[in-house]
DNA sequence: ACACTTATGGTCGCATCAACCATAACTGTA
DNA sequence: TACAGTTATGGTTGATGCGACCATAAGTGT
């Protein structure tokens, strides 16, 4: 454990009142296989919560920024290569309490990738599996701390991202067809779209994706054009669900 | 200063490569005036970037949450009773060397309120006052640590979330006419919309705005009817912007 | 040749939107 | 009282976008 530097307490005037935190960065994972949107979790093989199913996490180190932190533990407990992955901030939860041990803060990393392997052995990652979202959203499936709450916020940012940024390509390959990112769209918002229609909105919607001017064949109907994502990351005009009243953040 | 729990360095394989770090919330408070978007700004009175301006904000303490945190440091460092405020997590720096006295990692809210009164003297409000963020955004006016970059995220998140939810109502007051609902979209976007089609807009997405049933005298013209608030977070249809092609979050 | 499957393209009626124009309801002034 | 000025509100119209649906293209296997 490395001291804190003593400058920081010159600074503090109220020294009861505040207290050093651990700061450790999740993972919320998300890919699709066989249709199924699914998270990453790890069996947590120490106290608390041992043996409970939590999303991969640890320890931010010294020296390292926090992204670079998730980065690590992407590699370190899921094995997976994380330089290819869509990476972004969802939020902090360091309310006291949220972990029995102390003061822990939580950032809150979202991973998103096309279909990703199963994790393999030899390091954290032994202990770690995918589990579809649907069973961890209604409880099926319980998790530690507070990640059941974090996974739902992650979901709704997924789902809500959708509409209007070009996230759906991070769940498909490096080429895709268009019928691949409609699935995306499809089973992550649960609902069916029309292929015709999607087409149509996706192709007018400038800098979402171009084509490579290759076609692939399909294990039966006719050959798909393949895409890759383009250069626009918010969608003008969004892809918008089936209306539904909303509700607040 | 309270010392940790030893309890967690029990569980820390690699002791030498993880430190504690000093919990902070920032906050990044705006408001309109005068047909400005405007936010507030301390005068530092301690090193590092003495005298510079910065967003408040201050030391987490310990057994409050990071909301309650934000809400307490919105009361003392801009004598402000957040309880009114629209209060949302923005995001969390946290890389090293953003603070020159170690790892703080910063968890920043955001805060709108309608025309907010100036900072009142008395406690830490002092060195508190009005900046337009639009000096802010080019540079003109400087600010400490990271806080531009912040500032750039902050506009960028009001701006986009203005389309798809109704936190224009957030600075509106309670009871608010479509003018100055449009004037909130107007100064914050940057471009003038047209009151027939904005009205039309705002009133057949469900759940947006209720009518009182009040009316207001301008000083001149036609009394305007009185809106407040509706129970709609999300809104469907958005109130998009004029296309443009967006980039990359 | 044919059925089957998937991708792609087009049509049509309806809703929405932006750009206007028109009117209502107040104030102040001649 | 008449009228100009100002702001709020309402309506019209032509173009555009979208959903539902149908039609065709281009592969597969029998």
């Amino acid at each position: 454990m490395r001291p804190l530097g003593v400058q920081v307490e010159d600074w503090l005037k109220d020294s009861d009142e505040v207290e050093a935190s651990w700061l450790t960065v999740d993972l919320a994972i998300f890919t699709l296989r066989d249709d199924q949107l699914m998270m990453l979790l790890v069996e947590r093989g120490l106290e608390p919560f041992l043996g409970k199913p939590a999303m991969p996490g640890g320890y931010v180190q010294k020296n390292e920024t926090l992204r670079e932190g998730a980065l690590r533990e992407l590699s370190e407990e899921a094995g997976i290569d994380g330089s290819r992955l869509h990476l972004e901030q969802l939020g902090t939860y360091g309310d006291p309490g949220r972990d029995p041990r102390g003061r822990v803060v939580t950032v809150v990393y979202l991973a998103l990738g096309p279909d990703l392997p199963d994790p393999v052995g030899g390091t954290d990652a032994e202990r770690a599996f995918w589990a579809p979202a649907a069973r961890l959203e209604d409880g099926t499936l319980g998790l530690a701390f507070d990640h059941r709450e974090i996974l739902t916020e992650a979901l709704e940012e997924v789902r809500r991202k959708l509409e209007y940024t070009a996230v759906a390509t991070a769940f498909c390959g490096e080429a895709f067809t268009l019928t691949e990112l409609r699935t995306v769209y499809q089973v992550i918002w649960g609902q069916t779209l029309d292929p015709s229609n999607f087409r149509r909105k996706v192709l007018n919607t400038t800098g979402f994706v171009q084509p490579t001017g290759h076609h692939r064949l399909p294990p039966t109907g006719r050959p798909a054009a393949l895409y890759r994502r383009g250069e626009a990351w918010l969608l003008s005009p969004p892809l918008l669900r089936a209306t539904t009243s909303g509700r607040r953040d």
